[in-house]
DNA sequence: GCAAATATTGCACACTATGCAAGGTTTAGT
DNA sequence: ACTAAACCTTGCATAGTGTGCAATATTTGC
C-alpha cells in the first residue's frame, strides 16, 4: 500500500475536488453548480475534473472507506459469540467515520435530494455488503444466513449516520449504540416463538 | 382509488412508455438508447416523454407496486407471532410482483449497470421502509426495534429478486422463502448468547 | 355545444459527459 | 544531468439530457 509521489498526488486532488464539491452544494444544492464551477474552484480544467469523476454526483460521494482485510479475516476466524464481534467491527467502521464528519453530514444532505448519488453510493455499500457476506458465510457456512447477517451490518451503519444527523446531542458512536439495539431487539422478535 | 378516464390513460400511456423503455433497452442497455427513441418508439414527442417521467431512468424503473393500507393495518393490529405476519405480508407482496416477472427482469439488467436507476429504486424502497416502520412501530412500541424490522422486510424483497434472477429453476415465492430461511437465520444467530 | 381544464408539442437554451489530439510534467535508467 | 517512456492536463468538437415557455390540440363538465 505504499503509493508513488504521483498516486499520492492524484489522491490529494480527488480529496480536494471532493471537498470543494460538497462545500459548493452546501448552500445551492449539488443540482445548482456545474461541473465548471466546481473544476474552476478546485484549480482543475473541466475535462480534468471528468478525469478524476466520472460525473458531479461520483465527486460528491468520493470513495468511502472500506473494510480491512483484517477485519474481514477476524469475523473469518473469530470464535467468541458472534453479535459481540460484529458490533466490534461496526465501531471500528465507525471509527473511522468519526474522522470524517464534516464529509458526512455535507453528503448527507445531498443524498436526499439527489437519485444519482444515493445510487451511487448503494452500489459502493453492495460491494462492503458482498465482501462481508463473503466472510461470514466462511464462518456460519449457510449463505442465506451470511447475507441476511451482511444486511444488518451495512444497515447499522446507515441507520447510526441517519441517526447521528437527526439527533444533534449523539455521536456517531453513541447513534450506533442505539441503532444496534434496536437490530439486536429485533433480531430477538423474531427469533422468539411467541409475540412479546 | 376511481380514476377518471383521462387519469386512466396517463396511467396506461406511463406503463407503455416504461414498457418500450425497456424493452429498446434489452439489447443496447439503457445508456446507449436516446431519449428521442424512446419517446418515438412511444408515440409521443420527446417534450411529452419528459411530461411522464423526469428522466430515461425513471422510466425505467416506473411505479413499484406499494404495500396497502390493508396490509400496514394487518401489521399494526395483528396479533399473532410476529415473523408469521411479517413472512405473509412478503407473500403478498411478492405476489404482485410475479405478475410483472418480464419488467422485473428487465430491470434488473438495469440496475446492475446504472447508478441512477438504483438511486431512483433506492428512493422507493426507503419510502417503503418508513411506510412499514411506523406500521410496526405502532406494534412494537420501539422505534429502533421497527426500523430494524422494516429493513428485514424489504431486503427480503430484494434478496428475492436477485436470488430469483440467478437461480432460473426457482419461482419468486420459492426464493423467497429462502431468503426468509436465512433471515430468520440471521435472527436466531444474533439473538442467541452463544455462537451457534 | 362551449368554456375551462388539461395535454401535447416545438423551440431555444444551459448543462453534462466523451473522444481525440496537442502539449506539458514526472519518472526511472543511464 | 539527460533522455525516452509513461502519464497528466487541457481545449475543442460534439452527442445527448432536461427545462421553461408559449402555441396548439384535446377532453371534460356543465
Amino acid at each position: 500500500m505504499t503509493l508513488s509521489l504521483r498516486q499520492k498526488r492524484r489522491q490529494e486532488t480527488a480529496f480536494h475536488i471532493q471537498r470543494t464539491t460538497l462545500e459548493l452544494s452546501e448552500d445551492k444544492g449539488l443540482e445548482n453548480v456545474t461541473t465548471e464551477e466546481i473544476a474552476s474552484a478546485s484549480g482543475v480544467s473541466t475535462r480534468t475534473f471528468f478525469n478524476y469523476y466520472p460525473n458531479k454526483e461520483a465527486a460528491a460521494v468520493g470513495h468511502p472507506p472500506k473494510f480491512t482485510e483484517e477485519q474481514k479475516d477476524a469475523l473469518r476466524n473469530g470464535s467468541g459469540p458472534l453479535a459481540a464481534e460484529i458490533k466490534q467491527l461496526l465501531d471500528q467502521h465507525i471509527a473511522k467515520l468519526s474522522a470524517r464528519e464534516d464529509i458526512l453530514r455535507m453528503l448527507g444532505n445531498i443524498l436526499k435530494s439527489n437519485e444519482k448519488a444515493r445510487g451511487i453510493l448503494e452500489g459502493y455499500l453492495a460491494e462492503e455488503r458482498r465482501d462481508i457476506s463473503n466472510a461470514l458465510f466462511d464462518r456460519v457456512g449457510n449463505r442465506q444466513i451470511a447475507a441476511a447477517l451482511a444486511i444488518n451490518v451495512s444497515s447499522a451503519i446507515g441507520g447510526a449516520i441517519m441517526l447521528w444527523e437527526h439527533e444533534k446531542e449523539l455521536s456517531l458512536h453513541a447513534a450506533l449504540d442505539v441503532i444496534w439495539e434496536g437490530t439486536m431487539g429485533a433480531s430477538r422478535l423474531l427469533a422468539s416463538p411467541v409475540d412479546q
